[in-house]
DNA sequence: TTATTCAAGGACAAATCTGTCTTAAAAAAA
DNA sequence: TTTTTTTAAGACAGATTTGTCCTTGAATAA
């Protein structure tokens, strides 16, 4: 479904947004043990998405990466930077474009699924999500 | 959301479902040119679903790969043996197992998703679909 | 100012996925 | 039997994804 790089992207963006609810700033070695995620692959997918303007980072001593308390970020912009929007426009038999103009054989039944994750991810927030992992409801590893 | 061998080997199909209604036995090179694939790429998907008895074959002149016409294969029977099926049953955010007693922040939403895709998949029947793509209602490339 | 701590970035390596080529083996037709 | 047509199978090559390592530079604290 995601790719490993954006699993793991989600992953940490919701740990730093949960240490974010608490004024910390984890660096990556925290980050990465907190998601059980390889560590240097990990950074570059906290690099990525804080040049693409959605994780916040801070360099040198008690450094890290964080988010605005108050942040509205949603799922849909982590997968959309790490894995493009394919996976929310793309048909689902690899036709060029999915259109129901030109629909391949599965095209009535796949939009259904395609657009209740693309609905699912839009109106999911990050903050919210984080908000359970503290009650420890939801788990981020193993 | 399928890899590019699955994609192939459910147009493959779907063509060769067709084919087979008429009781013709596409070829490679027939079957790769109807839905626009790379030719041994195509050949590679179909011997494995012939070697997992999904699709038929019949060598020697005038053969090719051929479904019963009363058939009642369905698109997830395709997947699982191309793609394996961790995208029926495992976690969206790649913890090594999803479930309610360990989920992870997506979990609740995610199981909808995925359910309403393994659903798909398991009621769509390859023969029906054929059938629309004979009345030119739908298309296997472009 | 200097040393330390951290993210940023780029070069590299391994694994997987995608795609190609060649040869073998089966089956039918000549 | 011989030739032709076809699938089957495996070795190979390229691209992409995943993962590692090392250097640079920014920011803070001492
Ligand atoms: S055309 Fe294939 S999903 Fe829409
Ligand atoms: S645990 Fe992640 S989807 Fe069920």
């Amino acid at each position: 479904m995601f790719s490993k790089a954006c699993e793991y992207g989600i992953r940490a963006v919701l740990f730093i947004a949960k240490q974010s609810q608490k004024d910390l700033r984890p660096n990556i070695t925290e980050i990465s043990k907190a998601i059980d995620s390889p560590e240097p692959f990990t950074a570059k997918v906290c690099q990525q998405l804080a040049r693409a303007g959605i994780l916040l980072s801070k360099k040198g001593p008690n450094g890290g990466f964080y988010l605005e308390k108050d942040s509205t970020l949603k799922l849909a912009e982590i997968v959309a930077t790490i894995d493009g929007d394919n996976i929310f426009k793309g048909c689902g038999l690899g036709l060029r474009e999915c259109s129901s103009e030109h629909p391949c054989p599965v095209h009535d039944q796949f939009m259904v699924v395609r657009n209740g994750l693309k609905k699912m991810c839009e109106n999911t927030l990050v903050m919210e999500l984080a908000a359970n992992l503290e009650e420890g409801e939801t788990f981020l590893k193993v």
